[in-house]
DNA sequence: TTCCAATGTGAATGATGCTTCATATATTAA
DNA sequence: TTAATATATGAAGCATCATTCACATTGGAA
């Protein structure tokens, strides 16, 4: 199923002159319009090049076809992803357990909502994709920020900071990405919001020594 | 974005006679084989009438077009699934809420893991079909079953049941959801689905007067 | 200025696939 | 048995698109 060939998911080439990088960006940026306002199913090389202002032939240049387009796309917008909550981590180093918490699930929740319509639209984009290697660089660079953060804890101390720290993101992540896409009504999502991070915190007291 | 016209997405005719039903399940048989095999964007009608054994202009009888087929897929799989957690619900009327959180975390998880290759299959089949209305009716009868069950709960009464209902499920669905998709190895999925048991039940007892 | 590498072009190619409709067969009720 | 209804057929029509490649243009190093 999806794409057999992982390698031809690459770019084709790096662009070396500032001009090419303009093209780039003009290529992805209207790649997402598209993704926008149509979905993926009408997402056409001419399309794109047309909106970007340049020609299909260019788009090729960098591109080994229309699936290395999004994934590439899908790619920059995890790394973004990845960033932002690598800063928040780095932000909250030393800080209690419950600011961490907060900061996590504040910080997803910003990252999903500030511009919707681009979130839904990349998800569904890269649904047809294997898109395991991202999801599994997102992962991991997210792991090891988090765990550095609990790590420095200025209230508690973990034996087994890992399990943890899995849970903990699993749980943040996987409710917040559940409200999303619920659509719940504004009310009934902060209020779990809300609720998560009290639920949070609750875990974590469980392994306060008394 | 995704299908504009939502009737569209509906059935064409309902079968009468028995070998019309034969004909569908046959064509949905079909359909599930070719998704798991080859992803959506294989998904050809010509193909999919071929494996059912059946004539292209049989399906068009059933479904408007290739999307109405799939959607009535994934319409069908989420009624089934809902199906089994209300039968959950309904075995643990009376039980303790631990008991209850437990039972759901085991069901779902089930769910997704019994048939894993379908669950993916079907899942990105769906991405860039409006499947709003299919997310509602399933969130809406989870919902009504969870919620007069964890009110039937015998070592504990809630002041606010539908807050506290509504978050349970959405972070265990979310939770699980998340760890199914990122494929953890079965030691950290074991020890993150444990933790999350442990998570609902810390908080739970908050609520809990003591 | 010269020349090579980088970048950009877009008409043409080749292929795929959705959907229809005129027609045939099967089932059921009367 | 007959007529009405349900079900099944699949070749043909029509449209869409991904991708290539021979060629043009631009940038920058020498």
């Amino acid at each position: 199923m999806a794409i057999s060939n992982h390698n031809s998911l690459k770019p084709r080439r790096t662009p070396r002159q500032a001009r090419a990088t303009v093209t780039m960006d003009a290529i992805f940026e209207a790649t997402i319009q598209l993704l926008v306002a149509d979905g993926i199913h009408r997402l056409t090389t001419t399309r794109v090049a047309e909106r970007a202002g340049v020609s299909v032939g260019t788009m090729y240049q960098y591109f080994a076809h229309k699936e290395s387009l999004v994934y590439a796309l899908n790619e920059r917008y995890l790394a973004a992803l990845a960033d932002r909550i690598e800063i928040t981590c780095r932000n909250h180093r030393g800080a209690t357990v419950s600011a961490m918490t907060e900061a996590l699930i504040t910080t997803y929740w910003q990252a999903k909502t500030e511009r919707i319509e681009v979130t839904k639209a990349l998800y569904r984009s890269v649904a047809e994709l294997d898109n395991q290697p991202l999801i599994d660089t997102f992962a991991s660079r997210v792991n090891r920020a988090t765990m550095v953060m609990f790590e420095s804890a200025s209230d508690m101390t973990f034996q087994d900071v890992s399990s943890v720290n899995l849970t903990l993101i699993t749980v943040i992540f996987g409710t917040v990405r559940n409200v999303f896409e619920q659509n719940l009504a504004p009310p009934h999502t902060e209020s779990v919001l809300r609720q998560l991070t009290i639920m949070c915190n609750a875990y974590l007291d469980t392994f306060r020594t008394r």
